[in-house]
DNA sequence: AGTGGTCGCTAAACTGATTTAGCAGAGCAT
DNA sequence: ATGCTCTGCTAAATCAGTTTAGCGACCACT
């Protein structure tokens, strides 16, 4: 790979001068006395020769190396990891940093692993990474050089990034309310395990706290709550066809992500209900599914090239120990619709 | 970043030895004389002092980073990308190297600095990654080093590592006739463009060959092949819509990939039709959906974990130039049946 | 006694940059 | 003539490893 580069000490010779002076002007240090016309020969020498610098021996000498760890527990294998990735790849390119990615599969030995692999690269930082929105604690080792929580808060206090559920919960309801839904709305998707444990979710609980706001404010309450097991399209299948035995039909629906609300869609489907005609539709996350589904499904999106790029901007420019909440736009599409009669 | 680690130095005096046998003890160098009770000291210190590399001090003498670049399209942000570099990253660590993530985005200035960035890096090695199966040409500045073309081919005859759609197509195929499908088979997703350029699919193509030859050797034609622009779900649904007007209404369809699919599922669910009684429905990629979809849709596995890691075979092992063929597994879910009646 | 070989180990060069410390010459004042 | 400052530049150290060349002690053989 590169072999036969030209070499800083082959820019000084072309250019006739030392290297300490080719360095100086590359780097464009201030106050030196170099003279306007040294500048020139070596700008000319290095464009001439294609030179690039060796960024071993670079980084061997500042312990610097331009480069970000990205390590994560399984996220960059989720259909979300793509954005967080390319937000962070985006907003390093800026920087002229580059991304080292590995993973830890939620192994502590891989973890461990991943965790020297880094360090021994001298990573200028380190930003961890969690699929789901969660607390977690990092590793010691990686506590010597910046680091950036993405997608999860620690008891370290470090600077972290995450997504607005709260706020994502009160647009949701709000929604629905100002269609002019009040006392037939539903719920799918409570679970109480991914509200108590902040370790396993905080989205949810977030979610359903900024609903319930909206709602209590909106002096409205809900008409039935489900509790699903997982966050599958199977469970808001299930709880959907729950819902359509009981005697008053709910006017429209909250599902906790998109999974549920396609679970939901295909009770519908089957009861011979139509979106948003006989029910109003309107979740959380924005999954690719949102928007091929018949009608589309109106909902908050996960902002997570955002909160890539937030997380490389709190570790490259300095950032606060209070988590930088990233709102989530909501999504309006046609599973909307007033209450019908 | 670990600022006060433990050098080769450090190690070397507290064995009482030099650097150079300390660090030929520690990379195990064979046919050197040093003692058995060196080792041990060496061994002792290293372990001792928690002694770690610096990779940048070695990659400067050694030219070797333990580091492969991941350069792709636009791949790191695809559903399927996740399991493409997952596939690598565990590929890598068993290997003991990490992976340098890039994206170029289409775009010929970020290809460019993309290159630039990770030749700068020295990288031991480049696997260059598309995010649709097609054929490219890779940029020269990266030819003086080992690559390998994920998901891609070139004309520079490169060793590469493609998923067997060929054979996909006849698996699928013979999945439906298998089942005595015959005369009422038809098609959704065919595209002149992905057919006939290999710059925009290779998939399209080889996909279609192998199902048109498992359908030859039975001696079967289609019953209909429905034309699309693009392989979204709604393309998927509007094909069917319209195989649904013709008079005689096909027993089974091959959709040209799972998005197509979950087209067509709509579809038949607003005609009132069921899957598998009325129409059996069979795919390719094995998108999830295919698995949330009700009844599960029965699917050809795009093999993405298992190519990123062959990727990084080829390229650390060795690889020769002849495209490396990953076979695409048959998901049998419920949407295969017999022909009614 | 001299020569050659093996054993166990080390000094020093080398990789390619950054950075510190300082030198030669010019200009000016005393 | 001396001392001082300023300008424009450079030699050499440094980072932390790997690698080359070779040294001194010991033994065996002629």
């Amino acid at each position: 790979m590169g072999r036969n580069r030209a070499t800083l000490a082959d820019v000084a010779r072309k250019a006739g001068l030392s290297k300490t002076a080719a360095s100086m002007v590359l780097n464009g240090r201030e106050g030196t006395r170099l003279s306007a016309e040294a500048h020139q020969r070596v700008f000319a020498a290095a464009e001439e020769l294609g030179y690039r610098p060796n960024l071993a021996a670079r980084s061997l000498r500042t312990r610097k190396t331009a480069t970000i760890a990205f390590v994560s527990d399984i996220v960059a294998t989720t259909r979300f990891a793509g954005d967080l990735i390319r937000g962070a790849l985006d907003a390093a390119r800026e920087r002229d940093h580059v991304l080292l990615i590995t993973e830890t599969q939620g192994d502590a030995t891989f973890e461990q692993y991943a965790i020297e692999a880094v360090l021994d690269r001298q990573v200028d930082g380190v930003i961890y990474a969690a699929m789901a929105t969660r607390r977690l604690t990092v590793p010691p080792a990686i506590l010597g050089g910046p680091v950036v929580l993405l997608n999860a808060t620690s008891p370290d206090s470090l600077p972290s990034v995450l997504p607005d559920d709260e706020r994502a919960g009160r647009s949701v309801a709000n929604a629905l309310l100002e269609l002019g839904h009040r006392d037939a709305i539903a719920l799918i998707g409570r679970n109480r395990l991914k509200e108590d444990d902040p370790e396993v979710s905080l989205a949810a609980r977030a979610r359903l706290r900024g609903i319930q706001q909206a709602l209590n404010e909106a002096e409205v309450s809900l008409l039935a709550e489900c509790f699903c097991t997982e966050w599958l399209p199977e469970h808001g299948y299930a709880a959907m066809r729950g819902l359509l035995t009981r005697p008053k039909r709910p006017s429209a629906i909250i599902c906790m992500n998109d999974r549920l609300a396609f679970g939901a869609y295909q009770a519908l489907g089957e009861a011979g209900l139509t979106v948003p005609e006989d029910i109003s539709v309107i979740s959380f996350d924005d999954d690719p599914i949102a928007a091929w589904l018949r009608p589309g499904l109106a909902t908050t999106a996960l902002p997570h090239e955002q909160m890539g790029r937030r997380a490389v901007e709190l570790l490259l420019d300095g950032g606060v120990a209070e988590p930088s909440l990233v709102p989530m736009p909501l999504r309006r599409r046609r599973s909307l619709a007033p209450p019908a009669g």
